[in-house]
DNA sequence: GGTTCAATTACTCGAATGGGTAATAATCGA
DNA sequence: TCGATTATTACCCATTCGAGTAATTGAACC
């Protein structure tokens, strides 16, 4: 039985499996009902129109559209709308620009059935819940400085492995001012030559390794 | 209604919710039944001695036990078993690892359901069936030349940001021994330099980034 | 016993990298 | 309009790195 209101959730993520049970596990909690699923982020977006959910379980990795600006696209719209971002991805980053973006809480796929049922509770109570290790990864992030245009460019030329030289002529600027950005890159990444500012920026989610 | 003999499949993975999933789905098929399911690599291997599954499907990260060692484990006791690896992660190096291992097959989790279906009956039936994917994938890592035990070591410690002289002190060898072995990683990973040694090792999976 | 391969070390040399310092121009928010 | 940030370039200098070449040792394989 369920009661009159129940906590209207909607599933985006790509694996069908994983939507079935998921939605099979909601289910069998009598306050929450599953209303709507897709594994698409831009059908995620005209599907939360309809369904008009009061709470969205979004993974980021999604074909087509990633999970971050479909949140955004959501929140533009409906900007009180309550995002749960469900994911195995965790870089800071990821965690990061899904707080940015609007997510209310960032939770790992592997999260036990309880704490994911109280957190939809909570966040739909209007609270914005973090487990308290995700926490410590986003504060750790938000310490971390802020990257320039130019600069995320560089890293992002760096990681595939391009000399100074050729990241200088494909941003068509000097080699010095590569020079000039890496030290600058250096320091925000607390880090101390390219190499390890490439795997800074991997680790961390700067950069895709796509 | 079950037919009189249907395909036992027991489901290692460590997200309930996929497990949940997953079992709906192939349950779905008259032919195929689930006997047993763990997200346990080291329970997997004393399940698999109770319940006698005729395919398991493995998926690579699990807690405690790698997937590869859990199939390695279970082969060891019944050669016969017959393993698909079912995961979200797909270096080069993974389906290697796993296809090396023993696995007749390696899929991805957002494999469409017709086919995971059309896959456990081929492996039952006694074929080693690979997407043409990932089968170009794994031909890609044949071949690249096998890394010695020494150049693994000195890979990792690249990956880990070290320079030549720390990684010489960390393996109390002089500084030109490193730098041989980086030679002849330059050549067999294909790249000029470390940085690109160190981002194609996390991208095949070579090195874990954790 | 010869061969192949992994591991080790050494030496040279040129190129790439990284640190320090500094100057200029543009943009931007206060 | 002033200070801050960003992007740009330049120069110097020490260190690191990477390519080439070569030799030795020990284990594994046949």
């Amino acid at each position: 039985m369920k009661k009159k209101n129940p906590i209207r959730v909607m599933l985006v993520d790509d694996h069908p499996a994983f939507r079935k049970g998921m939605a099979a596990l909601l289910e069998s909690e009598p306050d929450l009902q599953v209303v709507a699923e897709t594994g698409d982020g831009r059908h995620a977006i005209e599907l939360f129109r309809q369904a008009a959910p009061d709470i969205v379980l979004m993974d980021l990795r999604l074909p087509g559209m990633g999970g971050v600006e479909a949140i955004i696209a959501i929140r533009k719209e409906f900007p009180n709308a309550r995002v749960i971002v469900l994911t195995t991805f965790d870089t800071d980053e990821d965690i990061y620009r899904a707080i940015q973006s609007g997510a209310k809480s960032f939770l790992l796929k592997d999260t036990p059935e309880d704490v994911l049922a109280d957190t939809i509770r909570a966040v739909h109570a209007g609270e914005q819940k973090l487990p308290p290790k995700l926490a410590d990864r986003l504060a750790a992030r938000q310490k971390r400085a802020e990257l320039s245009q130019r600069e995320t460019e560089v890293l992002r030329l760096l990681v595939k492995g391009r000399s100074n030289k050729e990241i200088a002529s494909d941003l068509f600027v000097a080699e010095d001012t590569v020079k000039a950005h890496l030290k600058t890159l250096f320091v925000k990444l607390h880090v101390q030559d390219r190499t390890q500012a490439a795997i800074s920026a991997v680790r961390h989610g700067i950069v895709q390794l796509d």
